[in-house]
DNA sequence: CGTCACCCCTATCAGTTGATATATTTCGTG
DNA sequence: CACGAAATATATCAACTGATAGGGGTGACG
């Protein structure tokens, strides 16, 4: 379970990351069923045992996979949000003040869903298992969906100016970020509808502006 | 690859039509690669071999499936998207209608959401589809989704006043259907971050006025 | 130098999956 | 009833998957 060394980065340390990071591409890419072990181990440039070594087996290595990436999202995220949760919470919030928190928020998002592959492979993940719930799914909710829906949706309260907690504007917060799924799990599909190849500078403006219209309605102008 | 029969519903066509049903609801719960054909032919009540005797293989019966339920839309949907479509390619619409004809097609989307499970048999399959990408993909995206997303976009075109064909529009389309995906594809944890159990009434009502709130948005009230 | 824990590999297993060769049944037709 | 074609079942295959038993190499430490 716990696997603290005293020196830093010795070449098991290195393996192991070699193998949650090929664990993360194959698992964002192909989902926890349809990525295999050795699909893995390959993408890691190890054999297959290893990964039972280092995580128990395939379901160890995806609870650690959601694990990174909560940890990962904390370290990014937590100034950001931690700000708008306290805000939001200590009632100090005004509703042209709620709307600009929900505005930064959607550019961020827009922004993480855009990137290149590389840097969408945590939101990849993510969705995915959303959809799938395997292993990693109880970590990532509980950690990372929930109370980014929590956020989203008290915001849109101060925003319309009612009080927090209703069922309403938490159904809202999730089809506002629902709405962006047309551009993660179903991009391909997306970008076939609308010719477009991948969304670079101006698409991304594109749906960008978009978000902000669809928040416009929950909102209420 | 025709199987036309003179007499109708022969033991036969019955037998194909149950491994039919089976396909579907399989393959919508578990997507192509997830549902085996064992799982299949014991929920059709047949041995394996008869599937590949009826469908070829796998993927002819997922491609059957695919096909049946484009069918069955064009029988269910023709007449409210045909009448749409042609209003709309006439330039005979106003802003309102379109807004009306859009308020009855986001009705109709949350009433094939809102359905039971038996009903949303068609619905899952097509949305896991779109994730998924598998052998009955390009029949759906050809023969559903995106003369779909081109009629909802047109309308949105005229709802705004603008001349349709512009890529906002369509992209709009594609993120206001994907906002439904909250209820569809990962509605198992938005009913948990909900804490609701199904979307009964009065919820299907809160879905319903929030989607409008989306499509306000979209259109620019 | 010995040895012992740690790390990684080769080889192999049992279970599952899609597919099919072959046998059996069913049924219309003469 | 006879017979042949269509429809279904039995038995089996090769490929793949997750897992692991067991061996070898390496380095820290006495």
């Amino acid at each position: 379970m716990s696997r603290e060394t005293k020196s830093r980065l010795t070449p098991t340390e290195t393996t192991r990351a070699r193998i949650l990071e090929a664990g993360m591409r194959c698992f964002a890419r192909e989902g926890f069923a349809g990525a295999t072990t050795r699909m893995i181990a390959a993408e890691a440039g190890v054999t297959l045992p290893v990964i039972a070594y280092h995580f128990g087996n395939k379901e160890g290595l995806h609870r650690a996979c959601a694990q990174e990436i909560i940890e990962q999202h904390r370290r990014r995220l937590l100034p950001l949000v931690s700000a708008a949760h306290e805000a939001a919470n200590k009632g100090s919030l005004s509703a042209t003040e709620a709307r600009d928190w929900l505005d930064r928020i959607l550019d961020a998002l827009v922004e993480a869903i855009t990137a290149d592959a590389e840097q969408r492979l945590t939101t990849d993940f993510v969705l995915r298992e959303m959809s799938e719930q395997g292993p990693g799914y109880a970590l990532l909710f509980e950690g990372l969906w929930s109370p980014g829906i929590g956020l989203v949706a008290d915001l849109l309260a101060i925003a319309r100016q009612r009080r927090p907690g209703k069922e309403e504007e938490r159904a809202g917060a999730v089809m506002l970020l629902a709405s962006l799924s047309a551009f993660t799990t179903i991009e391909p599909v997306s970008l076939a509808v609308l010719g477009w190849e991948r969304l670079d500078g101006s698409r991304r403006d594109t749906v960008m502006a978009l978000a902000k219209r669809l928040l416009d309605g929950l909102v209420g102008r």
